[in-house]
Formats: structure tokens, C-alpha cells, sequence
DNA sequence: CAAGTTCATTCCAATAGGTTATGAACTAGC
DNA sequence: GCTAGTTCATAACCTATTGGAATGAACTTG
């Protein structure tokens, strides 16, 4: 297993096609695929499912594309960290996120702080709740964007609300409430649930938890996702609903769909995180910028 | 940065030579030393001092060997995962420590279970008591070894005590107490403590508290070390005193001596953890083969 | 002071990764 | 249903990097 490796595979799984990744990486597509086949020898499996001239993330790389993503995001950071404190270069604030964010909060947030403040560079990691509050709690992540955050957490961390988003109901497009405007939670009573897996997610599942009881009944918890994309390939293909936020809709989601809720109207927050105790001025200003100052 | 990089310069830390790494691992001596060169050239700083025909970490150095360590780790457990999830490989067990248990816990252990179950590989992983929950948590270590576990973190993981270790007084060799048979801990309480950081090692830090306070002080805690190593580095150069289990002894602490303490006579647990709910049956076994069956 | 360390440098050979060109399979538009 | 245009894989070739052997420079040790 070689880093570049490991980029041209989360690029390929990102763009879905060896092609348009080869094009971002500025290498050749043969390369890309050629590297792609020797990481698949390697770990003894398919992680791409090459049909009808596309690509498909096979389950073996849907489950290894979070930890490509952390193996490279710890790699730059401890390189990042032994420049900037013993060889004496600029500091680069390092900002993680889910990758829903992405297009909303973070790009507007670090282009007007990248123009406010020139001297600072900002270095962006997609992760996963679980793997940002790790990183900010061992001092490699400066700031985690990120949903709610279990108590046990809280130790470790300050947090500040960027936004609430209402939450939804997510169906498999065939699923009999698919077509309304909008549904009540109790509705989904008798239903199979799918949720996010608590490792990956902390808090998550004792929210659903919450919502489904303050409705009076406990949700059948059919199986657990590690990460947003993998939640809603499971409600796609039938495995039972869910109740994400509204802004997962950004999301690609062929084969579900996003029903708001009516009653109870239940929010949940995205949260900036930054590390309990840490003074930095400049992640100060970061986090104002992602409230929208 | 490149995985083989990382790989010479683990072993060229842990050999604390380049020969004997490049020995240890196979390959000339000059590609060794060109390839840590190369390494220290993109980070920028230098990870070694050259005095005298022997290599030192310097600071640096010191502060990378354990993200070196855990990126090295990461890569190999996700290859390990797909083979046996996807590939239908044979289960690897998967084993974290800490240094000083290697010898007289881990490999006896390991080739016990070794010689009796055939079918099972173990895998084993130097790791920070931290890296080592993370990890458990997470489903990527089987089991770890390691001491004190934080409340917190006994939500995820069981635990089962290996054995128990008297806690020694480790002092700078020139310290007024260097040349005592055994001191009390009282006698410390006018000194400066130098402890293991929360981050990396939960609970320890409140362990000391405890102890001190039972003597009825406070310990003043003037530097807190990332690793057992840098700890025992910080209090050779004089920084402090501090409190560590008999065996850390096992560690090379040029400069340092421990001296048993008389009063209070306090244990170290080591602990076997593994995940909570787990039921591999072959996890219990290596665990029963690190209890001594 | 000589012999034996240790790490760095030089030079050459082998390997691995990159590029261009091409092939095979499929989609889309007429 | 055919052509044009995709997409990914393969083949042939090239070059850049890595590793190895030999050598040099600095130091320790007997």
C-alpha cells in the first residue's frame, strides 16, 4: 500500500469515475487505474464494481473509504505539525468536516476568512464526527464541524451552534409515505430503522432514540451505518428508514427521499468544535467566520 | 511521505542505529539512511541528531515516532479488515501495547497461543494507551495492553488485570533521594512532577492526584510527556520527579533511577481490554493466554 | 596508532510508476 | 442499428526513484 495509492482511490471513489479523477490528480488515466488494480491485489478485493463503463464503490470500499481518508489526513497533519513547530513555518489552521457541509458552510466560511486574513492558511479534512473529535481532542485538528455531540465528548471540547436543520424522514423511494408533502414521526412507528453506528456518530442513535420515544414508541434499529453515504445506499435498498437533517439531502440519495417532519418539530445542530482550553486567536476568527461573522 | 520512509524510520528510532534497523529490516545501510534524509527533507526538520557516530531523536523525532507508529498501524489493520471481511482470509488477531509489556507479557503470551491454536495469526502494534482505546473502540484492535483506564472510556471496552505493579518514584540520578533503597512518597511533595499527558494516557494523571493527595499534597505538575520515553527523558534532564509502575523500568532511563516507594504501597494495574459485547471466541483466548492460562 | 565502528556519499543497476497509444465494451443520437 | 463518443483496461515504452556495492569521513577502542 503506497500513499498515492490510497489518494487516487479516494479520488476515484469521490468522482465515481476514474476518468474525471485522473483529470483532478493531473496524472493520466492509466495511471489511476493501473494503481487502483494494484491496491485491489493488495488488499485481496474488489473496491470498485466496474459495470456498464461506470464505477461503483463496492462494499469492501465503502467501508475502506473513511479510513484511506483518516490514513492521509494523519499523515499531512503530522507533517503539517513538525513544520510548523520545529521547522519554523506559517501555521495552517486544519478544519474538518462531514462532508454535507461542505458546500454551504465551509467553502463560504474559509473563502472570506482566507481574504480577511492572509496569514493564516487553512488546511480541510473530510472525516468523519467520530475521527474529528479524536483528532481535535489529541491537538491535530483545529476546528470540527460536525452534528451533535455525546456528553462523554463535551470533556474534551467547546462547541458553538452554526445552524440548525430540521429533521427528516429519509425513505426508499417505493416506500408507502414516499410521495407526501410532509409525515408525522409516529407514522413511522411500525417501521425498520436504520441509524448511524455510534462509533462513527457519537450521539446519534440516543437522539433517534429520544425523538422516536417523546412519540411513544421505540424505533426497530435494523441496522447501522459508519457513514452518511453508506445510511442511505441502506435506505435506497430497502433496509428501512431513517431521520437525517435536512441538509443531508445534499447528499447524492438516488432511490430515497427526504419527507420533513411535521410533529414534532425536532432540530438538529451543526456544531463548530474546537479543542476545551485552546486560546489560538486565529482559530478564534476561523470559528467566528463559520458562524457567518 | 512514503509508507517504507516510515517504516525505516521507526526502526531506525527503535534501534537507535542505522545499521542495525537497516539490518533488522533487510536492506542496505545507505538506502536507509537516504531515505530517512529524504523524509527529514519534506518535513522540514531533522528527526535525528548525528553526534558522534550515533543517531539520537531529537525533539522532532520524538514527537513524530508515535503518529510514525499509529499511521503505520492504521494502514495495516484497514488491509487486514478487508482481507478477513471481503477477501476470506483467516482472522488475524490484532494485539495493541505498550513498550515495556513486550517482553515479559506479550511475546510469552503470543507464542503460548501461538503453539496452541494454529488457525489464528496475531498481529501486534505499539501503541499509546490512547491509540490503543480509539482503536478497540473502533473495531480495529482485537485486544489491548495497557495500564489505567479512565471512566469514560470503560463504556466501550472490558477490561480483565493482567497482573499489578508497585509504583515507583523515578528520579533525576543527581536528586537528593537518587541513592535511596525506598522513600516515601511524602518526601516528594515539595518536588516538581512530571506526568503523562490526559491525552494520551487517560487517567493517569488523575491517578497521581490521588496518590499525592492521599499523602496529603498536591504534587506541583510542571510537564506533562506524550510517551513513557519522552517522561523518562524529561526527568534525566532534571525537569522533575515522577511517579511510574516497577516495570516502565524495562525502558532504557539513562539518567533516571526508580526507587520502590515504601508508603503508600500503591499497585499499577496492567490491564487486558478488549471491546464490550464482543464474544470472538478466539479474542478470549489470546486474552487467557495474556492472563497466564 | 591501527583496527573497527558508524553514518554519509557516490555511482550503477533494477524496479516501479508515469505517459502515450490502442483496444474492448458500452451509451447515445441519428 | 450504425456511428460517434463515452469509459475503463491493456500494452509498450520511458524515466525517475529506489536499492545495492563500494568508498569516504568521523569517531571509538584497544
Amino acid at each position: 500500500m503506497e500513499f498515492h495509492q490510497l489518494r487516487y482511490f479516494v479520488a476515484a471513489a469521490e468522482e465515481l469515475s476514474v476518468t474525471a479523477a485522473a483529470k483532478r490528480l493531473r496524472v493520466s488515466q492509466p495511471a489511476l487505474s493501473k494503481q487502483i488494480a494494484n491496491l485491489e491485489e493488495e488488499v485481496g478485493t474488489a473496491l470498485f464494481d466496474r459495470i456498464r463503463q461506470r464505477i461503483h464503490l463496492t462494499d469492501a470500499g465503502r467501508s475502506f473509504l473513511p479510513k484511506a481518508r483518516q490514513i492521509l489526513c494523519d499523515a499531512e497533519m503530522a507533517t503539517q505539525q513538525l513544520r510548523e513547530n520545529f521547522g519554523h513555518e506559517k501555521r495552517t489552521l486544519r478544519l474538518g468536516f462531514l462532508s454535507p457541509f461542505l458546500d454551504d458552510i465551509v467553502a463560504p466560511a474559509v473563502k472570506s476568512f482566507r481574504r480577511q486574513s492572509r496569514r493564516h492558511d487553512v488546511a480541510l479534512f473530510e472525516l468523519s464526527a467520530r475521527a474529528q473529535l479524536d483528532r481535535i481532542r489529541d491537538g491535530e485538528l483545529d476546528v470540527g464541524l460536525l452534528g451533535n455531540v455525546a456528553d462523554e465528548d463535551r470533556r474534551h471540547v467547546a462547541t458553538k451552534r452554526v445552524m440548525r436543520s430540521r429533521m427528516a424522514a429519509v425513505l426508499p423511494i417505493d416506500h408507502r409515505l414516499a410521495g407526501r408533502k410532509r409525515i408525522a414521526l409516529s407514522e413511522l412507528s411500525g417501521d425498520d430503522f436504520v441509524s448511524l453506528s455510534d462509533t462513527y456518530f457519537p450521539g446519534r442513535r440516543q437522539f433517534l432514540f429520544e425523538m422516536c420515544e417523546s412519540q411513544g414508541f421505540e424505533p426497530e434499529v435494523i441496522e447501522e451505518s459508519d457513514t452518511l453515504t453508506l445510511m442511505l445506499v441502506a435506505i435506497a435498498t430497502g433496509s428501512g428508514v431513517g431521520l437525517l437533517p435536512e441538509h443531508s439531502a445534499k447528499l447524492p440519495h438516488e432511490g430515497a427521499v427526504f419527507v420533513p417532519l411535521s410533529a414534532p418539530t425536532v432540530h438538529a445542530d451543526v456544531l463548530a468544535v474546537r479543542r476545551r482550553g485552546g486560546s489560538d486567536p486565529s482559530v478564534t476568527r476561523l470559528m467566528d467566520h463559520l458562524l457567518g461573522n
